[in-house]
DNA sequence: GATTGAGCATCAAATTATTTGATGGGAGTT
DNA sequence: AACTCCCATCAAATAATTTGATGCTCAATC
């Protein structure tokens, strides 16, 4: 009753390497020794590898073990795959200096005015070679990031929910911005004075709920807008030599609308920036760098 | 104290295939099934390749082990190489229809004249895509195959030893060769007679010996040599007309010279024409049906 | 031809690696 | 919160590999 044949997906890269070594050495004792291992184990695994292709592989001639044309093919093959297998093993690097990859950095307006100026100048200055996505974020932020559309996530969002991981930037909160010579600019606002001023909303839509709004209705008002807007865009125009008043995130307003006042809002509602990223790009080295740039490009 | 990382040589096929199918079904239960093993051996062997490549190679998003970067890298050579291990195991197969193969022969002036014309054109009807060069043998034939130079030796050699196989093709025998018109032509040779004879002797070099020689020197006799030459080649032209008297292989005698005569020798020295080939050649397809041709074209 | 030594094949015992089956913790859904 | 699914981990069982001993084959030498 001869045994099973034994199956060829228990070939370790361990007997490529053997069959390496015998076919340079001509001898399964000096394989053996240059191996640290038993002659008798050569023996097996080239019994092993014998019956997985069904050919001698070696065979004695002049005192020495000679390889046969197949052991030929399947040895040439078998130094190809221990050089993949080295490849392979070879550490996660990443060298900015030599990169030429895109990064993909799903936002939306905050993000695009405030920070991306920032990055893609650090990253162009890191990296020269790389190239910069900047996608919309709004709704489907978390989705890109699973798919594969984008390699970072950043703005008022923290999921804690598994697949994603994230790291708070910064705190930010809403204030008011109104034209400098309004005549509560700078003042202390009230409840009751914030909500009878002429405000503008800005409806980022996909049902998304600003904080402040949040903060507000949760202590019992509502906020009936004098002018709705789709986007913080061309705000400033908006408001300049007018009454309007516009609830925005702090660093949004200041140094960045000329002749406009920032004032504390009675519902600041209190949000992190954060950058996220899914679970899948945690271990890359690029990834890792690049989510250090953005740390230090939005700390700085 | 941790355990010591595993040793990447140990890494199998079968494990770079499971790399595959948890990837293709998103799920380390889903493979275990696929593959009819335990969940637990899926989970060990992940577990050892995460050791090896020091990356977590799948995590969960969405309740579905999902990729990492660095394990679609791993993955895609990965899958190159479970490619070249099917390719490893097909079986060695030859198509003579589609061969584009040289194969070169070693034999001397005896083969070149009865056996190569009859051989070579079987290997251009049955492989018309090949090949073939023909190569002296004498003095060295063997070292000729042991270093790849020929593929096989045809002649009057049948070495034993280890590293060689061949198989006998026919027997010869010399015989003499000499005018029609000569009064001994058909004649029946005693020893003394044949001795007398004015005898052309071809000196093949290299120390070699013709059998029949050997024959009349163990019995005690000695052949003096009216004229020698180095090969048969321009004997028929030497001998016609003349009362020259040539001892050659028989079947080189008979069909090949008009005018001349085939008589028996008493000391036919009967010989083993044969192929040989290295031992390292003996498992491959072309070359065991290279074998064959030639066997069936000289046995005809 | 006989002898000797080198080297491969094979065996049983020892060791290591892998697989099985049980269990519990973590994540997702209701 | 309760329930279910799935991965990680554990100990025991099983399989594969390695060790060390032995014998057979081959090549070299006398």
């Amino acid at each position: 009753m001869p045994p099973p044949p034994p199956n060829p997906a228990s070939i370790d890269f361990a007997a490529l390497n053997l069959l390496r070594v015998v076919h340079e050495l001509g001898s399964f004792t000096a394989a053996a020794e240059k191996l640290n291992v038993n002659q008798s184990a050569v023996s097996y695994t080239i019994a092993k590898l014998r019956a997985c292709f069904q050919d001698p592989l070696f065979v004695r001639e002049g005192g020495r073990q000679v390889a046969t044309e197949r052991c030929e093919d399947i040895l040439a093959r078998s130094l190809q795959m221990l050089g993949m297998l080295d490849e392979m093993l070879q550490p996660d690097a990443f060298e900015p200096g030599q990169a030429t990859q895109n990064v993909t950095i799903a936002c939306n307006y905050y993000e695009r005015m405030l920070m991306i100026p920032g990055i893609v100048s650090a990253i162009r200055r890191h990296a020269p070679g790389m190239t910069v996505k900047v996608i919309s974020s709004l709704g489907d932020g978390h989705l890109r990031l699973l798919r594969r559309e984008a390699d970072v996530l950043i703005g008022p969002f923290a999921r804690a929910e598994s697949g994603f991981h994230s790291r708070r930037l910064y705190s930010e909160e809403y204030a008011c911005l109104m034209d400098a010579a309004h005549p509560l600019a700078g003042a202390r606002l009230d409840a009751d004075t914030y909500l009878s001023l002429n405000h503008v909303l800005i409806d980022y839509g996909a049902g998304w709920q600003s904080a402040y709004l949040r903060e507000l209705e949760a202590a019992g008002h509502r906020l009936l807008p004098t002018i709705t807007t789709p986007s913080p865009a061309g705000l400033g125009t908006l408001i300049s030599g007018s009454d309007l008043v516009a609830t925005i995130p702090r660093r949004l307003g200041e140094g960045n609308f000329e002749d406009l006042r920032v004032t504390d809002c009675p519902f600041p509602g209190a949000f992190d920036v954060s950058l996220v990223w899914a679970a899948h790009t945690n271990a890359s080295a690029m990834h890792r760098w690049l989510r250090d740039l953005i740390w230090t490009a939005c700390r700085g």
